[in-house]
DNA sequence: AATGAATGAGTGTTCATTCAT
DNA sequence: TATGAATGAACACTCATTCAT
């Protein structure tokens, strides 16, 4: 891009720091985060693992500063639901919009579903199970039945389970994350309509 | 119990094997497997690490050993279901079922749902999926829609995951297992009824 | 030892401890404490590093159990003298055999004064510095003016720093301990003579 | 001081060698030399490591140049004193110098007193073994016994550790080196009137 | 006069595993 | 039925140093 000759070992110009990100995350999501060492992941970018701690101080620096680089439109559309009234509409808009958030940043999401233990002693914890319930309490009509209350619950987690043990149901991958979101929508609904007196008419 | 002298650090004999498998469970439940050392697993039962080795050839077999005891229901029940006709009966028995087996080893799939890179790579890996994808065969009609597809394995995970996240609702906990027992079969009703031509009549 | 078969590698049962710690002795004496590494040591004694990890928990604990072991006679020396009358007999007693001690663990004391600053940061550091409180406690009248307070003190480190500034001086070893000691002795009765109202008529 | 405009980060040019010895300075002293690192010299200097290497060839070089900066004072002193007659008068006048020059570069010597492992291996240790070799063979009488060679040898150490050792003791520090002073000159004193017979009247 | 990016060699420490007793 | 002693391979991390810019 612009340099005319590209020996080998060049061309590395300021976007090593990304480069790790790639590869750590790419290595997370497939083995795990423990099982992945400093050493394979400054292997196979070709750089010493005293690279690495030039742009990162810890190992887990690293996924930190994925987790918020990558977390931003989650963030932001649960700031924003919280503003919102929590009319069905805006549970439904919400819905979509995480679905569409999470296919964006899979192979974290990914990570993250696969290493919970992991995840939970790590920073990240945290601030994750806070977006969480965040999430939760705008979905979520406090004073609903329980049953529909697990219903929403539900609704998350298909979303969050389902880009990965959906992998192998056969068929086009749009057209799952689509029947996915079409179930989530399905029990957003059905949980707040119970709640709120509509019978079973509409759906 | 029965011995007549219980002199300090006797505390039944022969039941070494099943001590270390109660508290392993316990520490790779509460930290991870590859986050509890058998060190640790040793001190705690105040033995050497050369004992555990005297009862399990590796630490993998250890967490092998628990899987194989702990998930004996599961694999009846599968084998039983696979021998039923796939009507909507058998269906919520066995959806009922699960739930009740899942309750039983609950620690054993809180690991398992928080460690599932690490479990991919054990030997438990497999067997695992193969029967997960013997449930599934069970529970999915195979010439259902994708989206009454994705319904039933919903339901699955419900039950898989519910157990933990809903930790943090508030409620008794035998209610919430009956919430998402109710949410559950629901979804595989659902699923059931628009594959076979039922309207909204019965809900 | 008893054995009639020596081979290579053999013949260590119990003492590898030991073993740890005389070589760890001789080398941080020599070479500092920090600049003394565990691969050192190991292959000093034809041992991998974990094995030293088998008989201590850190390097410090090398360190440490060294300092425990080997100051023993100065802590009861000590607290011997705490509970004698501080007269000058007491005093030039404990100077004595506080110069005895120091000689039986000669090389400890001169890694312990060629590294303070690493022993300060040590856990060794306080427990030293309350020793010597202890033994200043003993030797100095409180309410003595200030410069014999100094002489006093000036008699400990004497001691301290004779083994080994004094190594460069020619002479027979034996003797320059018992120069060492009649300085120290020197100074600690003329210490406590001006403080207890003695003219020059007897020193 | 004579710039015109003091921009953020500027705070006078041309003195970072300097300031760069005196942080250095203040932690070799308060850590050791080996446990402080070029990073905290450099993080607490807000430039970079690379930095530190415009102005010094490597690490020890910063200590070497400390050295020679801050001893040339004694230097000058042995180099005056070895053309002297080494009478008594000449000894008092040494120490009084000395004890002087010590307390004008007091945290260098503490580093060296703290580290002298450390320092040993450096190249200033063959230096300042050479300078304390010259000071001893002005102070003592190569003739004299050697119990009072020793009480020479004393009042040397007894400056050098008297700064140190009596922080821990109540008073005023101008006081207090005035006390370690006398204790010095008299020992100096001692050991010369006994080599040249003038006495109390004992030897 | 100084920085950004990187390296090579090392550190202390931990782990699962082995084996003679 | 266990222990005491050890190993080999790895790990995360730090350090002094270099060099093109």
């Amino acid at each position: 891009m612009g340099g005319t000759m590209n020996g080998p070992k060049q061309q590395r110009r300021g976007n090593t720091r990304q480069r790790i990100q790639d590869v750590a995350l790419e290595l997370f999501a497939e083995q795990g985060y423990e099982k992945t060492s400093l050493r394979e992941i400054a292997e196979r970018l070709d750089v010493t693992k005293a690279a690495l701690y030039y742009h990162f101080k810890t190992k887990e620096e690293i996924i930190v500063s994925l987790f918020e680089d990558l977390t931003k439109p989650m963030e932001e559309l649960i700031e924003w639901g919280r503003q919102q009234p929590h009319t069905l509409d805006t549970k439904q808009e919400i819905v979509r919009r995480y679905s569409e958030a999470l296919a964006g940043a899979e192979p974290l999401f990914r990570f993250m579903q696969e290493n919970q233990a992991t995840v939970r002693e790590l920073r990240i914890g945290d601030t994750f199970k806070d977006r969480m319930r965040g999430l939760r309490d705008i979905l979520i009509d406090p004073d609903a039945e329980l049953v529909d209350q697990v219903r929403s619950v539900s609704a998350m987690f298909t979303m969050h389970a389902g880009m990965f043990v959906m992998q192998d149901l056969e068929g086009d991958p749009e057209k799952k994350r689509a029947a996915v979101l079409e179930v989530a929508l399905d029990l957003i609904t059905q949980a707040h309509e119970r709640a709120h007196g509509k019978g079973c008419g509409k759906n």
